[in-house]
DNA sequence: CGCAACTCTATTGCACGCAATTAAATTATG
DNA sequence: CATAATTTAATTGCGTGCAATAGAGTTGCG
């Protein structure tokens, strides 16, 4: 019994009013959450043919983003980082691996943790990715400001989310 | 070789200091794609143990929401509202209709063409997905007018990706 | 009519994403 | 010191997400 709380309190209640207003709203073209989950796609469907290029998939992207940016860093750091576990890490390191992006080698202080580092090609991808990143971002439209703004209220609504 | 193309052609030129500029943006917390990925898990993890009591997942609570709004509708045309393929679509819709919320059936005119419609028990899951949205709602912590304000720029930014 | 091209859904194979469990290593505790 | 509790990664099982393919049905064109 991990989970932290089933959530199985009662909704808060509604006036009538409020539900009304809700059941309105109640669209997936008004609905936030798509429109959240469609851009997201949208981002992943964009990356996927330029990351072919680097071999990687957009969740190995992420990843390299690490550890282009912070160096060797543990399994447990990397989940962290992007909100993933084990059971999604552990297999996709292991592809990184494979195609020969990192290297993973056991602490030799603490056996229990892992230390993913780059190999020198993988490092080396980072410099094609810069090109890969001013790619999207022209296709965004976005200048750099909007998309700053929007990726602080972003930020804040997943806090909100999360809290 | 359905593919529209694999975008095999080469990236943008970038001068120098638009390298550097881009090289330096290159971190995951600076990245908008990343933003928009984490409030995308995060509104899933938030939804996860509510939609648990409709004996529902997200994409199948957002099939839902188009067979509320519509009332029956073809894979095709659910397809296409979800950006969803029929290898997504075809297994997603037997574990609804295992679940008893929708059926399927052949259209008789063209028989290629399949027809998902709720069941009563699916169509009476309405009322209770008004309180699952509520209380998402609260926890954004965003005003309707700001919720509003955000899906625009998002439906934008999947526009222009798309694009 | 007859055959080719097209449409629509289903299936297969691979890569996440996550809950639950397992196994190994480390730390805390008596 | 020995054992229990905790930490860390890996594994298993299930549900997406998508490319590629298959297969049945329909349409177009001579």
């Amino acid at each position: 019994m991990k989970r932290p709380i089933p959530a199985n309190d009662p909704l808060p209640a509604l006036t009538a009013p409020e539900r009304e207003a809700f059941s309105a709203a109640l669209t997936l073209d008004r609905q936030l959450c798509f429109a959240v989950h469609a851009a997201a796609h949208a981002f992943q469907r964009a990356y996927k043919p330029l990351l072919e290029r680097l071999n990687l998939t957009y969740p190995q992207y992420l990843v390299m983003l690490l550890l282009w940016e912070q160096g060797p860093m543990g399994v447990k750091a990397l989940g962290e980082a992007l909100t993933l576990d084990s059971g999604t890490l552990s297999p996709l390191i292991k592809r990184l691996e494979q195609a020969g992006h990192v290297e993973r080698r056991r602490d030799a202080a603490d056996e229990r943790q892992v230390t993913v580092s780059l190999t020198p090609s993988g490092a080396a991808l980072r410099d094609e990715a810069v090109g890969v990143f001013a790619a999207i971002a022209g296709k965004t439209g976005c200048s750099a400001e909007d998309a700053d703004g929007l990726r602080d209220r972003l930020h804040s609504l997943r806090q909100a989310l999360e809290g």
